[in-house]
DNA sequence: ATATGTTGTGCAAAGGATTGCATAAAATAT
DNA sequence: ATATTTTATGCAATCCTTTGCACAACATAT
């Protein structure tokens, strides 16, 4: 069983009060005399005392948690980004309970609900993105948040994010400087923000660069790796089939790289691959892969500081952050001649 | 602002113990009028009530929460093991709450301090692996508990991982069985259970194999890319270096990877390389990564069915339940011709 | 001798929900 | 008309910690 300060109270024959004074180390400012400060630690001790954070949570209305929620804790951004969180979120004093809403709103909104009950004391939050009024509720609870990787145009929310279209872009304008032309994107989840945001840089690019869009070459619905093979399948079976595939997510890469392998593909040689994200075994794939890298260890450190100064000093402005992406380019690649 | 069963009270003209009782359905047990039910509903429904999960928690003495321990939720396999944990927990209403314990001792026995004092009502550790005492501490506060992928031989602990000792046998009888002998192994953190058990089938098979046993051969202390980085780059030094290599786990192999790609040591024509753990990515590394694969889903869901039964039955023998691994081959394995 | 200050500690309320026990009012039985 | 049930609800304690306010005892100042 447990022990209660009322147990140590008994033991040491003084009052509830003081023994919580002694061990909040408050024994100077309430002049608690030595010799009783001594031996409430000591028994204390002995007994293994533990605060209930239950009790001491209600008492005084903050809890020192902070609710996390991502899409897919198994996908190697995510998870990334978590351990980034929950390095930062110590150094700050917090705890966190992570919830994985598996890109599905509805769990998303179960998740929240159950941290709210919890009386967490902010959120971080990577919504699905398909909708966000029980965002919304959040913030008229007035309850510190902050979004990272999506967010919303229309929401008026803290948010970190990377800068979507110009990874995009980085990745389009490397490709059409390779010589592509030709270039398949497939997408992750539609109607979020991540994925319109890089559909956006996607086809900026290959405005800009005077190339026509064909909507045969924009699709796919989903970030995980299914989807990238399915899709692939789909594209190799073009009666001109791309030169080039961008990947909104790495997940969606491996998928891809599952289907030309199947069908005898060589990546670089019949095929080019880009993806958005870096994930650690990146450089290792075969061949090693070329990508859009986002600042994870930076949206962890931001997210957090951002987080940190809502709950300090609510009343000021949002602020929307967009970090920057950067282009690794590996062996996936190659160069081609246009037959024009 | 949040509403309480108070206000509620307040603004049905109501008891409390009417509103709590309506809220939990009991309406019928109780026969509070169909009226008052009607009426307190809807209150509550306006308000946007939601039970303070710390009050709730304090009263009933549980929480319906299990704490999750883990040493590095980046790595891939601890991140599907969260994953499907979460699931099943979810399926027998429980909620989690996820410390990354860093590989790091120290951090562990806070996190699980921490997770005590927010009075979970069970645990699931994969401990760092290196003291149990703090393990014992929790067994004997009878909070239920149960070791995953890694336990201790002389605690008496439910626990579910895979047979180690087995797996280490089927990767290393493979790496014969295709002509290798000089077989390296490239260890995780020493003193772990779960590398000690991949250790002693590495031994085993060798001496079954009749092959003697080579200090220089097994190197390694972590279970890190870096680590698999810096001992391949020394074990390729050595005046005669092995032809294959098996790792302890995967972010290891990553590094082993990484050195041969430095040093243009081609696999599997210079060096053959398979390791334990076998993440998503493997198939599509370069080459295809031969692997030997734990039964993820499997062991989430015993481990949660084992904490289940435990709570129910807490006066129940405690089980060890060892899971069988499987061998994956794909193309990071010669087959060579013994010069003897 | 009275006033003022310091030292060391305790009382009791508050935070919100749950629950065993009690009870008034209405219904039914004898 | 009285006794017994049933219906519908309320009271108050409990879970444990925190904290504003109070206060007794003793010291020091005037």
């Amino acid at each position: 069983m447990s022990y209660t300060l009322k147990d140590i109270a008994k033991k040491t024959g003084v009052s509830i009060s003081t023994v919580s004074r002694v061990l909040h180390d408050d024994s100077k400012k309430y002049k608690i005399s030595d010799e009783t400060t001594a031996r409430i630690k000591s028994v204390a001790k002995d007994l293994g005392y533990r605060v209930n954070a239950l009790a001491r949570g209600l008492r005084q209305q903050k809890t020192s948690e902070i609710g996390i929620v991502v899409p897919d804790i198994s996908n190697p951004f995510f998870s990334e980004v978590v351990k980034n969180l929950a390095t930062e979120l110590r150094k700050k004093g917090y705890n966190f309970i992570v919830y994985d809403s598996d890109e599905d709103l509805n769990i998303e909104i179960s998740g929240i609900k159950s941290l709210l009950e919890k009386r967490v004391d902010g959120f971080i939050i990577a919504p699905v993105g398909q909708d966000y009024n029980h965002i919304n509720r959040i913030k008229d609870l007035e309850i510190p948040i902050v979004l990272v990787d999506r967010c919303f145009d229309d929401l008026n929310v803290d948010s970190v994010s990377v800068d979507n279209v110009k990874g995009s872009l980085l990745a389009i304008n490397y490709l059409i400087k390779e010589g592509h032309s030709r270039i398949a994107f497939i997408q992750g989840l539609s109607e979020t923000y991540a994925n319109e945001t890089r559909l956006q840089g996607y086809k900026i690019a290959l405005q800009k660069a005077g190339i026509t869009i064909d909507d045969q070459l924009i699709v796919g619905d989903d970030f995980r790796a299914f989807n990238g093979y399915l899709k692939t399948k789909s594209l190799l079976g073009l009666s001109v089939p791309p030169t080039a595939i961008f990947t909104a997510g790495d997940l969606i890469a491996l998928g891809t790289l599952e289907a030309c392998r199947e069908s005898n593909i060589r990546i670089p040689q019949d095929l080019s691959l880009i993806t958005f994200d870096d994930p650690v075994f990146a450089p290792y794939l075969s061949p090693a892969l070329s990508a859009i890298e986002q600042p994870i260890l930076k949206i962890a450190e931001m997210a957090v500081a951002m987080l940190y100064n809502r709950i300090k000093n609510p009343g000021d402005e949002c602020r929307r952050i967009l970090l920057e992406p950067k282009l690794n380019i590996r062996n996936s690649v190659a160069h081609i001649v246009s037959n024009i």
